[in-house]
RNA sequence: GCCCACAUAGCUCAGUUGGCAGAGCACACCCUUGGUAAGGGUGAGGUCAUCGGUUCGAAUCCGAUUGUGGGCUCCA
């Protein structure tokens, strides 16, 4: 099975790298100038990157696309050569990008791939013939450096897509467009969820009365959980003077990220990046016992990051991020089972939520980068030791990625991907031994004695906006009944129903539900659909019969017809129903602590 | 921030080589009172994102700005 699946992937491999060496075979045929960077496959097809007189179009794709047909239809060999490193930068004397390749190379020999009268500098391995490269589709182009450094040339990427068979191509096709009808900005707007002004800038949501619903229901269940895991809940400023920052160490590694300083008469303010300097002076408040740590510390508090203007979109990058935030300040001991605390919290949410997708992603720093992390080698092995140790004890597998910490430690990163495959980090617990040093934090231990203590960083659903982003795709709009911000929808059938309408309304509303009803003088029929595309939970019909039964007639957004029944055996169901959602039996692993 | 594309009514979109601004849905009013996904009629609604330029004349051509989308680089 195992070794099937090894030998699909090399077979893919193959088939994707060989179509993109076809495809720049066809791109130099209608730009003899063109040069070449490089074209690996990826996980659904295959992309070159090229330098060109002149940008592509969408347009330009078909006749790309012809062009390869015609190729893979000619059945040429993809024949492999090697040629001293010399002589190879002689033959790729008017192509600067291979010669940089070239030149990289530590080999004496490099090797080349010929398919009919192109040749490119390439590893392998490719397909025998070009009559083996399976259906495929241009996407897109795209701009993308050289290297990936934005200090480099912007290139142009053609990105394809590529299946061994049509059925999976055109599945792979499918879902991209599935995606595009779940896309949380879609849905955003049909659902009334969220709008964006120009007035008010990118990356600046508003939220409107159903998208804040959602949002102050995710917020209530978290203060909840987290009440009842030993938080403390705070309130702290949105803004904060730079002095603060510039002892916390922002200001030296985290400026490029912040909104430039407010100056005031006598004073420097900034919009908070971060809400743990706040958090750290609340702990130095009063002088703390050992007796007291661990000493939980929650918000969900606004940080503002100038996040650069090409990234932000919709509500999974915004400017203003409202973050489920904590800060954990404990003694070195304590540090194991305070994660294992908070990684109960996560996977209880998660199973909550509905989130089954997600891995754990280590997050280190960079010894050498002393730009972006603060400069301790010594604080950052122990942190990475730390988190390591916590996770191989929790038996809970994870990856390490270099280079994705925090200034000032590393990271226990829970990575999600949204609908179109995209990786993000949505929760993240991170042990810091920075901040109390440049605090000067201290607890009074059982000697008598001042002793520093460990933050633990911590951000359980993440950022608000984000997690919502991410559950509107997870579930299409179609919340669980928990969450939706309409539960029920009362239906009367004609205007002399109304009445009772209103009435099932207001006992909806006792029972602590949200329920609206829709008294227009429509047909239900209309009423119906109308209720179905706002992928509200529940319709209470109510006519005659239901009227005269104090009853409704109930009908799920799934189609389904539940029939008849009385008012308060809905409302007893739809408690139930809120209730076991909200407690999971399944919380996660057992992670103990 | 960078490359490319896009911006017409609340939404989804038409609008020929530069020559009077359009449709469907939504909205308002009237008729209809209907039993599980759109009943009918009438009406209102746009400084064609903004600013500037070319032109007798600009939604249409050019430039800048703002916003949006796809990538890249970043990132919760």
């Amino acid at each position: 099975m195992v070794l099937e699946r090894m030998a699909k992937e090399d077979r893919l491999y193959r088939m994707r790298h060989s179509a993109a060496h076809i495809m720049a075979e066809a791109v130099l045929e209608l730009f003899p100038e063109a040069k070449f960077a490089i074209g690996p496959p990826i996980d659904t097809g295959f992309y070159y990157d090229f330098e060109l007189p002149r940008p592509l179009t969408p347009e330009d794709l078909p006749e790309i696309e012809e062009r390869m047909r015609k190729r893979i239809s000619s059945d040429v060999p993809f024949e492999r050569s090697e040629l001293p490193k010399d002589e190879a930068l002689r033959a790729f004397a008017a192509q600067p990008f291979k010669r940089e390749l070239i030149e990289g190379i530590e080999d004496a020999r490099v090797s080349l791939y010929r398919q009919g009268e192109f040749v490119d500098l390439c590893e392998g391995p490719h397909v025998e013939r070009t009559t083996q490269v399976p259906p495929f589709k241009l996407l897109n182009v795209a701009g993308a450096y050289w290297r990936g450094d934005e200090k480099r040339p912007m290139l142009q990427r053609i990105y394809g897509a590529l299946f061994e068979t049509q059925a999976e191509l055109d599945d792979y096709l499918q879902r991209m467009e599935e995606a595009a009808r779940r896309d949380h900005r879609k849905l955003g707007r049909e659902l009334e969820l969220y709008m964006t002004s120009e007035l008010v800038g990118s990356g600046l949501p508003l939220l409107l009365p159903k998208g804040a619903t959602v949002r102050r229901l995710l917020e209530e269940y978290m203060l909840q959980q987290e009440r009842d895991a030993g938080y403390q809940h705070v309130y702290t400023p949105d803004l904060g003077k730079v002095d603060l920052y510039k002892i916390s160490g922002h200001w030296e590694h985290y400026r490029d990220s912040m909104y430039p300083p407010m100056q005031l008469e006598h004073e420097e303010l900034v919009l908070t990046p971060m809400n743990c300097p706040h958090h750290i002076l609340i702990y130095q408040n009063k002088l703390h016992s050992y007796r007291e740590l661990p000493i939980r510390i929650g918000e969900f508090g606004v940080m503002y990051r100038y996040e650069k203007s090409g990234v932000v979109g919709g509500l999974s990058r915004v400017r203003a991020i409202n973050l489920n935030d904590g800060h954990i300040f404990c003694t070195p001991d304590q540090i194991k089972s305070e994660f294992a605390g908070v990684m109960r919290l996560v996977e209880r949410a998660y199973a909550t939520l509905g989130i089954t997708d997600y891995s754990y992603r280590l997050s280190l720093g960079d010894r050498a980068d002393t730009e972006k992390y603060v400069q301790n080698d010594e604080m950052w092995d122990l942190g990475e030791r730390v988190l390591r140790e916590a996770m191989q004890e929790l038996k809970l597998p994870f990856y390490e990625a270099p280079g994705e910490a925090a200034f000032y430690g590393p990271k226990l990163d829970i990575q999600i991907r949204d609908v179109l495959g995209r990786e993000e980090s949505m929760s993240t617990i991170q042990v810091d031994f920075h901040l109390p040093n440049q605090f000067d934090l201290a607890y009074i231990g059982e000697d008598g004695a001042h002793h520093r203590p460990v933050i633990i960083h911590r951000g359980v659903i993440g950022a608000t906006e984000r997690m919502m982003a991410y559950l509107i795709e997870l579930y299409a709009g179609a919340f669980p009944a928990w969450l939706a911000p309409v539960q029920a929808m009362v239906i009367p059938i004609a205007d002399r129903h109304a009445d009772y309408g209103h009435e099932v309304l207001a006992s909806l509303k006792t029972a602590g539900f949200r329920a609206e009803v829709d008294a227009r003088s429509e047909r239900m029929n209309a009423k119906i659909r109308d209720a179905q595309l706002q992928k509200i939970p529940y319709m209470l019909v109510v006519g005659d019969r239901e009227a005269e039964a104090q009853a409704v007639a109930v009908r799920t957004r799934a189609g389904e017809d539940l029939g008849s029944m009385p008012l308060f055996q809905f409302i007893d169901r739809l408690r139930d129903e809120v209730t076991t959602a909200m407690e999971p039996e399944s919380a996660g692993p057992d992670v103990g602590g």
